[in-house]
DNA sequence: ACATGATAGTTGACAACATCAACCACTATG
DNA sequence: CATAGTGGTTGATGTTGTCAACTATCATGT
């Protein structure tokens, strides 16, 4: 039984560098690094996301979350607002130009994924989706608990 | 059907961020980065694995990978060879010390994800199991083919 | 045999990036 | 209104990967 989910991991892993920052040969989405465009994704989900927040959500500390949106902001992606309610933190949102950039990257990877997975039964690619949501509710089971810990 | 698509993208680069580099709270595999970590998987499984072949697996320059074995044999769990073939190239081994180090990680993501799946029937593991096999298999046949086109 | 070109690997300079700690601005509490 | 707490920024720093130039070895043709 270890044995089996030891490959579980290890294909995990596999994956998660495929997909992840290493499976890139050049740029990742358009001008922004993995890590930028997963900031940004997370902001367009959010209406008033704080800086704090996006490094929580994304394992950074919070010089490092702002040095992100520092990037996004110069290129045009997001923009830094005070919050009304507390003048302390600042209210992320996404550009015009943000939400853009990420229908097109989105695009972009939907073709390629389209491609990748043509040639399975529609059956089969939904399986796929199932075993993956099963997955992501874990993950997300598993980060709430360990919120709670703190 | 798009929106299918794009939705298990999403969730793929969801579970790569989980369990890629920035899933980790701390140190990810004992005193390895993950980039080591894969490094040192991959020559665990060839007999001579040169540098350049690292570098093309894991996605880095010839130099990128220079400096990773560098790293790797600093930390006493590989070492570089010549080859008897080709005194060109490096034949990079494996230490007695770099298979513990990598079955002791191993064993420690299997305890990890064991708990992460327990309560799942046996069949969802086994079919979260294929789930990840099939794409494994596509990335593979994917690569492949980038490869020809060089 | 030897000149020429290709290939494997290394190295110095460099740039990107995330962290730490110190700091500022604002809020909350007594 | 003083004090402590919190959100965010910033300078200094360390790690890490790339680029280009270099060395050493091999392969080829004459």
């Amino acid at each position: 039984m270890g044995k089996n989910i030891s490959d579980i991991y290890n294909m995990l892993q596999e994956i998660a560098w495929h997909f992840g920052n290493h499976g890139f040969d050049e740029e990742c989405c358009e001008d922004l690094s993995l890590v930028e465009f997963m900031a940004l994704k997370k902001v367009c989900d959010n209406k008033c996301f704080s800086i704090q927040e996006i490094g929580n959500a994304l394992n950074f500390t919070k010089s490092g979350a702002t040095r992100i949106i520092d990037r996004l902001e110069n290129k045009g992606y997001a923009i830094r607002e005070r919050s009304p309610v507390d003048g302390r933190v600042c209210c992320v949102a996404v550009t015009a130009e943000g939400k853009l950039v990420i229908s097109k990257v989105t695009e972009q990877y939907t073709v390629y994924l389209e491609d990748m997975l043509k040639g399975l039964e529609p059956q089969k690619i939904e399986s796929i989706k199932d075993a993956l949501k099963t997955m992501i509710e874990l993950i997300q089971r598993q980060e709430s608990i360990q919120s709670d810990d703190e």
